[in-house]
DNA sequence: CTGTGCATGTAAATCGTTACATGATTGC
DNA sequence: GCAATCATGTAACGATTTACATGCACAG
């Protein structure tokens, strides 16, 4: 799913700009993707290209003309098909948790520090999460978003739970390896 | 953390070839990063050019030399240095899961099949990293190996628990939409 | 005789991020 | 006066995936 079939995918809720999508994008499906204009504008166009959008411009005083994009019958039916395709493999990327996988080459004030950081990080974003599911406009995004609530606070009960198997691997002092090369 | 950083890191375990380093990032990375020979093998030449990496061609009789890269001093240093950066932000990227935020096009029964195949697919990775915890090298991926084990069990209980909120919004009927375009 | 493992790579295509470029309006 | 919001985009760069290319050994 990359970002032309998503932009494609909220022009399903209705009628929209590429500056709209974008925020949609950050309200809508952070927990998931994000996406900047450097990657929607040239989606829209190219959907508009293929004929999966159409797009009317509307003047306005001082600012560029705004383009209102709506999805066509084509646009829908290409989504449905695509969306009903068996989905791939999830994948996960934390730079934090990699960098743990390298705990013998760390010192242990650090090992500590970063998975501080990955707990308040985790408990912030849940804060943010659990204030908004409730307003959350539908309900698939309510499920979403305490899924990432969920997830999250399991991670956090392991990470407490098995911390010391890292900070007890990690370089006792913050001595540097450059004396150690070998 | 990119493949080529990646692949430095895998060299303070010890020599290596590109060959190896694919295999190290399917046992030992896979939960985090999956790297294909398209992307070790430039890298681990650029880490040459750069000096991060010596290597020892050994001849092979009917086999390509075998090239064995070893961690250099700097290589060492620059790869400390790069580890010891406050990491960056976790990315969760889910197709199975983006679908599903647009339930309301989807028949009933292929979301439940959806939210049914990512209930397979983590009980089955929760099933083979168990196997594989104990056998595990360093607490590192002990620790990282139950941790994924964990997450997805708290995944799995949250999807039992509300899957009904993403199927009362699907199509009731297999009926396509493209009856219902407006 | 077929597939798997060993062992190397290149080239093209795809995809996304980041920085740049422009410019008015509104609220603090 | 400064930051934020509205509103569009391009260009360069970086990173990865995928397909291609080669070829022996060994097990079933």
């Amino acid at each position: 799913m990359n970002v032309r079939m998503l932009c494609l995918g909220f022009l399903t809720f209705g009628d929209s700009t590429g500056y709209e999508i974008k925020k949609a994008f950050q309200e809508r499906l952070s927990l998931l993707y994000n996406a900047g204009y450097g990657s929607i504008y040239p989606s829209l166009n190219k959907l508009h290209e293929d004929g999966l959008v159409m797009l009317r411009e509307e003047a306005q005083n001082n600012r560029p003309d705004k383009k209102v994009y709506s999805i066509t019958p084509e646009g829908r039916a290409c989504f449905e098909t695509y969306v009903q395709r068996t989905p791939g493999e999830d994948h996960f990327r934390s730079e934090a948790l990699t960098t743990l996988m390298f705990s013998h080459l760390l010192p242990k004030e650090h090992v500590s520090d970063v998975l501080d950081l990955i707990i308040a990080t985790y408990q912030e974003k849940i804060h943010l999460l659990s204030e908004d599911c409730d307003m959350k406009p539908t309900p698939s995004e309510k499920f979403l978003c305490g899924f990432g609530v969920k997830v999250r606070e399991a991670a956090i009960d392991y990470i407490n739970q098995n911390r010391h198997m890292l900070e007890s691997c990690a370089q006792e002092n913050s001595k540097k390896q450059t004396d150690g090369v070998e």
